[in-house]
DNA sequence: TTTGAGGAAAATATCGATTTTACGGCCGGT
DNA sequence: ACCGGCCGTAAAATCGATATTTTCCTCAAA
């Protein structure tokens, strides 16, 4: 139910989850939308009790919204929104980070290299997976910290950044910034065991591609 | 469904929720038990859907895990997960609080005396519901925030420590501890504005119960 | 005695249908 | 013409039943 890389699922409530969840993300439904139980039974090809789930359990990734007796809805957005995922985000994963590089291991370390070097290859072939890949070198820097829940926690604010992300229509604009620098210089840092240089690049990281999308949903005081 | 007090609930999904919850978390079942669907069903006078959509939502609690294609099962205990809640539960509490003190309002201020006397009337009364008043005395402290994510957070996690304190059994040395002044220390440096002593002292309230409830479960290195 | 295969029993996951609830328009009253 | 309550429609929530999967027990063979 985490990694949405492995899709030999069997359950229909799996390829719900799944399927609805990307939907959200990618902007395929709207924010606020209304989520109809029957529209998606029949755009699944399925019941309506794993498409019920499904939306139970995106209710806990802040992804849908369950209200009274009316049914779900896609979650809304907003500019104070976004902006408290990005500074909860920066928090977490600087702290995660650090607790990860301390904890730090020859297998972390080739794990970390090794889905940095998947993501790279994807990106530079145009490879579809590299949001997926992208995701999976982020989490295996925090992997080593330990803490599964705080895991989870980086895993969903990463969804829901992601989301806004989409939602700016700014996939291609925010790659062709140099990112490919950025991923480069938090591995080599980590690699080399500085938490704090490693921490202040992966947070400069997000907080650059925070403010470009800033503008997109208006920025709180 | 996030507050367990408003219990004017009507849906047969919303009572099973806070009902099997209120089980996990009191000890009423036990860690690692299979949760059948039939039993609980006839339990709770119930169908089998409500029960599936409310282990559905536990799950993304930490509270309940899905095993492939068999079933629900009460979420396992251990010393390293023990640990690891306090800890984050301390990081997380000291930055919402510090954030609340930050943006410290007049109403906030008398939400949180409020909430602090009633949880203080309760304990005196030895009333049933001061468990649910303390949790919302420390809700208000960190509901200034503004931050209704962290506050997700530290509720979802405030549940799973109590959880390891009714399974020691402690409930009774817990509060014969002088938690009311370390209470009342609290309340009086958030309302003084102090961020820092009042992070102190809430964090230090944790430890302590922490580190009298770590022998129950191991302290894991 | 142990191991492995087969089959019966139980439990889960899913579906289709029923019941309940909320929403929007209509009608009558003021 | 406007407001308030009633009824029809649509959707959600729930239930009962089926099909599929898993587990456990038994029995036979090594």
């Amino acid at each position: 139910m985490t990694e949405p890389t492995e899709r030999p699922e069997t359950s229909a409530t799996q390829r719900a989850y799944f399927a609805i969840r990307n939907m959200i993300v990618t902007g395929n439904l709207d924010p606020g939308e209304k989520l109809k139980i029957d529209g998606l039974r029949q755009r699944l090809e399925t019941g309506a009790s794993p498409i019920r789930e499904a939306l139970s359990l995106l209710t806990s990734d802040y992804l849908v919204e369950r209200i009274d007796q009316r049914g779900f809805r896609a979650a809304p957005i907003s500019g104070t929104n976004f902006q408290e995922i990005l500074a909860l985000r920066c928090t977490l994963e600087d702290m995660a980070l650090r607790q990860s590089i301390a904890a730090a291991t020859t297998e972390w370390e080739e794990a970390v290299v090794l889905a940095h070097h998947r993501m790279q290859r994807a990106y530079e072939n145009g490879d579809s997976r590299f949001e997926d890949l992208h995701k999976q070198f982020h989490m295996a820097l925090l992997a080593q910290a330990g803490s599964p829940i705080l895991l989870k926690f980086c895993s969903q604010l990463y969804d829901l950044n992601i989301r806004y992300r989409y939602l700016a229509g700014s996939s291609q604009d925010y790659k062709s910034r140099d990112v490919s620098d950025e991923h480069a210089g938090i591995l080599k840092a980590a690699v080399a065991r500085d938490a704090d240089l490693a921490a202040a690049q992966l947070v400069s990281h997000y907080r650059r591609t925070g403010s470009y999308l800033a503008g997109f949903f208006g920025e709180p005081r």
